[in-house]
DNA sequence: GTGGTCTAGACCACC
DNA sequence: GTGGTCTAGACCACG
């Protein structure tokens, strides 16, 4: 199974926790469906270029969080969740990042015009990469 | 002169870090005027309740930043920093939130519709404490 | 590894300052190639003779400039810098040093006929040591 | 008397060393000749817009070193100093600033030739602006 | 009084 | 092991 994770080493976000969004995005985003297979704790390290234990870190505090779960002798699958909870998990993500924007927005006095302006030019910019055309998949 | 900074020692936030994104978004927002003369570092520590020197780095961080000049001996002011530079400080602290967020929804397969009624109940939750009769829907 | 720097007490210039200097040449001036492991803060600090946080500060200086890059638990590197950045790097470092000595030469009325001929002189006294054979004049 | 001054607020340069390095140019370029009667302490504080204390400590640095002289109830003057002293002086102090930035070109491997093109660059920058047609202003 | 440097050591997070 | 944060206090330089 080939997972594909973009780690950025540049950045002052932490290896695991940038293999951990981006592994908890597909799973609440449902391109991971329940019971998949994912790849041993080595295989992933080398695919990723970084040390097992890393991966050993993400594995678990997934784990934690209830989207991963681990037989031991066969490996780790993606946990068969309600589709409620799952909604409630993916909605919760999109609406802390917003609620920080938001909090942002006030913390420098932004107008509630001057935020909606700059929302729907921040959505053109993003979606529209996706949209035009409409051939992602 | 007193500075209203809220300290969440629970958080991962570092101090420091709380401490200067305050700061950030009270000059940036126009709250702290250019020329201002902020507390001394032992005084401000005193206040906040932690060492001199990490708001020493608080201090040093944003005059790298050029939104604060120190004079040794003297004191350390907001600095006066372009009308236009300063807008730009402003909205990019806000539009950087808002693409995270939108970043955060692509990543879990948000459509535009969902996206934007979620932000539009956001915006509802933190803005009518502060405005009245906005027409948000 | 092992960098070698040159302390010196007596000099009203801070530790910091002298040890940050030294490095920047040596990364400028292409002895320390992009992708080196500088020695752990607590071991280049145990060779200085002097405290961790020292070190610290060099490195975290050095990086802000873009010269180094710090991988958490991992360690410090000299940062892939452009060539065409690096020698920008290097020339005004040098040109700064040089329109320093021009300014001070003007403020007290030198000819450029007095300036050229104590350069002359200056630079056979420290090249010469390295060169030979040079008609420096 | 009037004594141009150039005080730059934004330099790190303390200001008592400014002052110092301008008056001393000026005393060591032969602008001020010897006997010439300086301002009082409070005077050129008032025109420098600085405090006392600072002014105090210029023209003590500079009596130190023999450049100034005080009379008690009288005031400050630029010292008789011998032709030969002086001359060293402002040899020295255009020796200096050329062999620090002679260092700095070391530091970074320059060789001979770039460092002698780069002077004659600066040079023609430095110089033109005075020579050329004397407009400056 | 102010800021600037430096220490010795603690504790935590990351790999 | 690595770097990152923070403390409590010392001493110096500046105005």
């Amino acid at each position: 199974m080939w997972i594909p994770i973009q780690i950025n080493e540049s950045s002052a976000e932490p290896l695991y926790h940038q293999i951990e969004s981006q592994l908890r995005s597909m799973i609440v985003g449902g391109q991971l469906e329940a019971g998949t297979l994912l790849p041993s704790i080595r295989e992933f390290a080398g695919n990723l270029n970084c040390s097992a234990i890393t991966v050993r870190r993400v594995y678990q505090d997934l784990e934690n969080e209830g989207l991963l779960r681990t037989k031991q002798g066969t490996g780790t699958f993606v946990s068969q969740v309600e589709e409620m909870r799952l909604g409630t998990f993916r909605r919760d993500l999109v609406k802390d990042a917003l609620e920080t924007a938001v909090d942002a927005a006030l913390s420098v006095q932004y107008t509630r015009e001057e935020l909606l302006a700059l929302f729907q030019e921040v959505l053109a910019g993003k979606y529209n990469t996706l949209d035009e055309g409409g051939d992602t998949k």
